[in-house]
DNA sequence: TCTGGGGTCCTAGGACCC
DNA sequence: TCTGGGGTCCTAGGACCC
């Protein structure tokens, strides 16, 4: 039988979030000017979150440094990010896009995919799209684009077509007419790398890929992302709608320096201020970690990494910074300037049993109690906001 | 122009066990 | 004294996504 998927995705979402709290502010539409969001604008490290449609004509794109983009445009405005925000405009997009079929697959804050192979029985599908579109519009003041498929990556590929506020559709007919003649770079999964490899060997555009050796482009990308590219080139993807939210298996954070750092002070401050961040939410999450990893990144961009497994697994978050700490010295020289630290967590389990050792530190209740405390403020602040 | 923050999956080599 | 093959775990690095 032949599947019906709709991939649904918001029109630059955390600008147009942005632009309907603004206009509920008495503000004019920032969607129809040139605009970005990003982090702290006063920061010369800091980057575009989401551009307008208007800022995105005149070249500015997301993940571009500010500075840059006010160079291409100082009249550009730019306004920071509301996390809570952002979240109440993203349930209120998931719950009518739930409204349309309950197998519904929340693929990032702003994108699904539902499958509405049992809802399109005598109805065009086309026709309940622009439904949906017009609801989403019309009850939560932003646009979105409708992908429809027999699989989730056309749908996928359809909502990136032209925006905003569409409907597309990708079937397996219109393959070769709408997918075929698009450069390799758009299909999903052919990032910066993998484009250079594949038009280095003349394949320029997805059809071409479609018709490929599957053994050449094995030796070109390994054989298991080859046999993916090849399907997916050609249209074909058996992956099913999820709709069970899998668990989180890894749980990290990081700091950028407004200037690359050399003081030992400086930087155990800032890895002291990751693991806070990390093990409060690995606690808030009632997950216990067993591996801990850390990370440098230099000013070049390269990162060294390192990572060890702690003796039984922990929530507490001097346990996890005293394994970053050591750590540290085998990821850095101690000699060049750090950009940016990390820390994550991995390998979880929901053990709830405390485990008691007799070589236990005999500091772990009083790191526990530092932890309830810090947890304690941390849910004031939330609640305060 | 000079690049954030948070994730997932894959690969390849080495250790160690049977 | 030198040797195969398979399985699992760990580690580091790399690619991709939003």
């Amino acid at each position: 039988m032949k599947r019906i998927i709709f991939h649904i995705d918001v029109n630059s979402a955390f600008l147009s979030w942005t632009a309907v709290k603004m206009l509920g502010e008495g503000h004019s539409d920032i969607r129809l000017i040139p605009s970005v969001v990003s982090g702290d604008p006063s920061d010369r490290r800091s980057i575009i979150t989401a551009a307008s449609i208007p800022a995105k004509k005149l070249g500015i794109k997301t993940a571009q440094p500010v500075s840059m983009a006010l160079r291409t445009c100082p009249s550009l405005l730019i306004v920071s990010g509301d996390w809570a925000w952002y979240k109440q405009c993203s349930q209120g997009f998931i719950g009518i896009c739930r409204s349309y079929s309950p197998v519904l697959e929340q693929f990032s804050i702003d994108e699904c995919f539902i499958d509405m192979t049992f809802r399109c029985g005598k109805e065009d599908p086309v026709t309940i799209a622009m439904r949906l579109k017009d609801e989403v519009k019309g009850k939560l003041g932003f646009t979105v684009n409708v992908g429809i498929g027999s699989n989730k990556l056309l749908a996928k590929m359809a909502s990136d077509f032209e925006k905003p506020d569409k409907v597309h559709t990708l079937w397996e007919s219109e393959v070769e007419q709408k997918m075929w003649p698009l450069p390799v770079r758009d299909l999903l999964w052919v990032g910066k790398k993998t484009e250079e490899r594949l038009t280095s060997y003349g394949i320029r555009t997805i059809g071409q890929l479609a018709k490929a050796d599957l053994a050449f482009l094995t030796r070109l990308v390994g054989s298991k992302f080859a046999a993916q590219l090849h399907e997916n080139a050609n249209g074909r993807d058996r992956s099913p709608v999820e709709t069970e939210t899998q668990e989180a298996k890894s749980y990290s954070a990081e700091r950028t320096f407004s200037k690359d750092l050399l003081d030992p002070k400086d930087i155990d401050k800032a890895l002291f201020n990751v693991a806070c961040i990390v093990a409060h939410r690995i606690r808030k999450d009632k997950f216990r970690a067993s591996t801990v990893s850390m990370f440098v990144k230099y000013k070049d961009f390269s990162v060294s990494q390192k990572q060890c497994q702690t003796d039984i697994p922990t929530d507490v978050t001097a346990v996890i910074l005293n394994e970053a700490r050591r750590l540290l010295p085998e990821a850095w020289d101690g000699k060049t300037p750090i950009r940016q630290i990390g820390l994550g967590v991995s390998k979880l389990t929901h053990d709830s049993a405390i485990q008691m050792s007799l070589f236990e530190d005999p500091k772990m209740e009083y790191y526990r109690e530092w932890d309830r405390k810090y947890d304690e403020e941390k849910l004031k602040k939330n609640a305060d906001r």
